[in-house]
RNA sequence: GCUCACGUGGCGGAAUUGGUAGACGCGUACGGCUCAGGACCGUAUGGGGCAACCCGUGGAGGUUCGAGUCCUCUCGUGAGCACCA
């Protein structure tokens, strides 16, 4: 029975229409310099969305929430005169695919094809106005073997520290070039995933568990591709200041890249020709290091370790040895460890402490060592007192005894520290790195917690790397031979012992007869590294980007995503963007110039949406009920972009209802049943108030996108639509206005409706509305009058009026004086065009 | 545990620089139109009170003529990090 009823609307005829004139005239399409149509004197925007990784599910409302925002910014500056660069393209290598053709045989490359065409006919149903011309896929060859290209890229560099910049690995002097290029193999401790039988990243390893998939991760050492992204952690901090991101985002990036600043300090150990180093940030308190800890990784252990410890060390490091990484973290409240019956030299005060080795020392970050100040770090505290260490206070904290003073963390007075004694913290700390630096013993030194991005998989579905092997020796294909296509195979099953599934493929390794391909290939996150490069310059097949569309593109002014990618897609895409900067290949050091990050939308019952709950919203679903426009509208409606919301499906029956009265405003159902221009609708002036509302609707439609504040530009809309249902005539002019306001939100009525009011040219090709102060300005306005702060009358005054007037009709009002009777009045503030406040005793 | 963000009607949410709290939408109630309505149109709608008024932005303090907005503490929710020396 819905199903029959009929539509408030007939937006199931218009909206498939629309879309179909914008892709026949290619009505979005953006011409680059020099190409046919480019009009220079227009000034460009960039406005890209995170694009997606076409899963079989479809898309969820949470895509086109972003893209909807990105759509109603790119109509609006197309209207407002900008060369406007819209593109959308997939990021198909992945795991989903590849874990289908697994299950089904079905090769990834199917699978993607399919779920990109669906993906696609999802996203013109909804009418964005996207260049398709642009289009772009990560899997395929053309593209890849730019991805691949700009690996090499990465391999032929290493980091310059002197110039900070990368630079060709033929100005590097030192000898051995392997050890310095910005792309390298070692064998480290990797995350390993059995179940999905490939390593992964640190990004990608979420409380022990793979961040697909949710399975358990163990460290072990293996060979594997590294980039060298440490390198670029300065610079990766710093430029995020110029950035118009987020401060929430910028955070989280500046915490995961966890500068701290403080010193490294060698230690000389007892009877042995050996020091160790130790990293700290107070290196103020090292007169309160009373032992030392070492990473029971740590290489010196073996050969320090005393007789009558070796087999208790040995056991404790076997314990740890075994434990997973989520094992390691759960089992932290409770400190462990072991002496090796060694002791160092404390070179403050030449005092002998015992060296342990503990898990709460990881081998992974600073020297794998530290010196234990019990009196001021909560970790040492805990372990001295576990061990029953003395415990010295050695910084003495504002308004505390020092014995007060120990498990203060902050800054404070240093004590029992003969060399920096009565100094306050930031003081002490350069004045004892100098006296180290000055006597040898250390010398100032920042730590990163940003480790080196692993780079390689062991999967089938993602780019091959542009590498042979030779002699133990890997060395880069020539350019020439880009693409490296992935070989056929008919299983993609993961070896399970870590050796990829390329290797499989015997014909396809063997590249020589003395050389083999590597076989390892690219995390999904190569692709979106520098997509929204490609996308300035797609078909090129000479270079990745031509140097002119980069130059007149980039950067990206706008870029609209989830939060999700805070530390990943966007870190690495930054580190990306340095290098090609540095290389001299792209045009500027960072790419996404403004980032918003869009909230999530939860189900119905403001729970995350999940195939469990069943509370999954399909947009095909509403936009088969109520329309694309709505649909879009609906999503913008809803609330702030940047916040988490619930989804209500009444909400969009709200903002249909809306837009049955824009349709019903300008058309009438004849006898007929039929929809036919109504007669109400004339060529008449505007009342001064229907132009007062029509120039605040300009107004506040404007300056909200400008703010992407959407909801209330809508409310705008809404308030002016009510204003005109009620009028006998309704004016022409005001209508078409409004349907330019309201095209880059509902951009398929807005289309129908000017071309039903014989409207000369494209809607979308109308120069968007300007607004006149003088029109808004009010010659009368309502002053509120306060009495202590309490609302009790307001006023309608002149805007010319004075204060002086204002005040005294305030006073003289009578509901007021009943309120100041017999009081003093103390003071009357008055606000301008506002308010009078009248303070009494 | 640490860091950050956010707490406003029955619900989603509005509120330049501190200056009329609750725009707009949903829901609800009543009325109209209608053979009918889960359509459409109109009116009302923070709570209490017949009313004048009183109370209200998670809670407690503070600054101010005036606080949703600023400060301190506290509770709750969400996100991130998690022995990073």
């Amino acid at each position: 029975m819905s199903s029959e009823r009929r539509k408030p609307y007939p937006f199931d005829q218009f909206e498939p229409k629309w879309q179909r004139v914008w892709e026949d005239r290619q009505v979005f399409h953006a011409p680059n310099p020099g190409e046919k149509n480019f009009d220079p004197a227009k000034p460009k925007f960039y406005v890209l969305d995170m694009f997606p990784y076409p899963s079989g599910a479809g898309l969820h409302v949470g895509h086109p929430e972003g893209y909807t925002a990105t759509d109603i910014v790119a109509r609006y500056k197309r209207m407002r005169g900008f060369n406007v660069l819209h593109p959308m393209g997939w990021d198909a290598f992945g795991l989903p695919a590849e874990q289908y053709a697994i299950k089904t045989g079905q090769h990834p490359k199917l699978t993607t094809r399919e779920n990109i065409a669906k993906f696609k006919s999802q996203l013109q149903a909804i009418g964005f106005s996207y260049d398709w011309q642009r289009e772009i896929n990560t899997t395929d060859p053309r593209y890849f073997k730019w991805t691949q290209w700009i690996f090499l890229q990465l391999y032929n560099s290493w980091f310059n520290p002197e110039t900070n910049k990368a630079e060709p690995i033929a100005t590097y002097r030192g000898q051995d070039r392997d050890s310095a290029r910005l792309a390298y193999v070692a064998e480290v401790p990797v995350n390993w995933c059995p179940e999905l039988g490939t390593v992964l990243a640190n990004e990608e390893v979420i409380d022990g568990k793979s961040e697909i998939g949710g399975h358990p991760v163990v460290k072990r050492p293996m060979r594997q591709w590294m980039l060298r992204i440490t390198k670029f952690a300065e610079r990766l901090i710093d430029e995020l200041e110029e950035l118009d991101w987020p401060e929430g985002i910028k955070l989280l990036q500046r915490n995961w890249i966890g500068k701290s600043e403080g010193a490294e300090i060698d230690f000389k150990i007892d009877n042995y020709d050996e020091t160790i180093r130790v990293f700290t940030t107070r290196p103020d308190t090292l007169y309160g290091a009373n032992y030392m800890v070492l990473a029971p990784e740590h290489p010196l252990v073996d050969r320090l370790t005393a007789q009558d410890r070796q087999s208790e060390v040995a056991q404790y490091r076997a314990k740890i040895a075994s434990k997973s990484d989520l094992e390691r973290t759960d089992l932290a409240k409770e400190k462990t460890g072991a002496p090796i019956g060694a002791f160092a030299i404390n070179p403050v005060n030449k005092e002998k402490i015992p060296i342990w080795i503990a898990d709460y020392v990881l081998m992974g970050y600073g020297t794998g060592a530290i010196m234990g100040v019990p009196g001021h770090d909560e970790r040492d505290l805990e372990f001295a007192r576990k061990f029953n260490m003395s415990i010295l206070p050695v910084v003495q904290a504002p308004g505390k005894t020092p014995e007060e003073s120990i498990g203060f963390l902050d800054d404070g007075i240093a004590i029992n520290s003969p060399i920096i004694d009565g100094l306050p913290t930031p003081e002490a700390k350069k004045k004892i790195i100098e006296w180290l630096e000055e006597h040898g013993h250390g010398k100032r030194e920042i730590n990163y917690k940003l480790r080196d991005w692993l780079f390689s998989r062991q999967r089938y579905w993602g780019e091959p790397f542009p590498i042979l092997w030779e002699d133990g020796k890997h060395r880069a294909l020539d350019e020439k031979e880009l693409p490296v296509v992935p070989p056929a195979l008919d299983d993609f099953k993961p070896t399970g012992t870590g050796e990829p599934p390329l290797a499989k493929s015997k014909d396809w390794i063997r590249y020589s007869k003395t050389a083999t391909r590597e076989t390892n290939v690219m995390p999904q996150w190569a692709g979106s590294c520098w997509y929204y490069l490609r996308f300035c310059d797609p078909q090129n097949n000479k270079r990745f980007v031509g140097e002119e569309p980069e130059k007149y593109w980039m950067n990206v002014d706008l870029y609209v995503g989830g939060t999700e990618h805070a530390v990943l897609h966007l870190l690495y895409a930054r580190f990306w963007q340095k290098v090609l900067f540095d290389l001299g290949y792209v045009s500027t050091s960072e790419p996404f110039q403004r980032l918003v990050n869009q909230g999530i939308i939860l189900g119905e019952d403001g729970q995350k949406m999940s195939k469990s709950r069943g509370n999954i919203v399909n947009p095909d679903d509403v936009i088969a009920q109520y329309g694309a426009d709505a649909f879009r509208l609906y999503e913008m409606f809803m609330g702030p972009l940047e916040q988490m919301k619930p989804w209500s499906m009444r909400g969009v029956e709200g903002v249909s209802r809306f837009l049955a009265r824009v349709w019903r405003l300008i058309m009438k159902e004849n006898q007929a049943g039929e929809w036919e221009l109504s007669s109400a609708v004339q060529d008449v002036d505007l009342s001064k108030n229907q132009r007062k509302i029509l120039h605040a609707t300009i107004k506040k439609v404007t300056d909200d996108i400008e703010t992407l504040s959407f909801n209330t530009a809508i409310s705008q809309m809404m308030i002016f639509v009510n204003a005109f249902t009620t009028v006998e005539a309704i004016p022409l002019s005001a209508m078409r206005t409004f349907l330019i306001l309201l095209n880059p939100f509902a951009p398929h009525i807005s289309s129908e409706l000017w071309e039903n009011l014989k409207s000369k040219g494209d809607i979308t090709a109308q120069p968007w509305p300007l607004y006149d102060e003088q029109v808004l300005l009010e010659d009368e306005v309502e002053i509120v009058v306060q009495v202590n702060g309490k609302l009790r009358d307001r006023m309608k005054m002149s805007i010319l009026a004075s204060d002086e007037e204002v005040k005294t009709a305030a006073l003289g009002n009578a509901k007021i004086q009943q309120f100041i009777a017999g009081k003093t009045v103390r003071k009357v503030v008055v606000v301008p065009k506002k308010l009078v406040n009248i303070v009494t005793d």
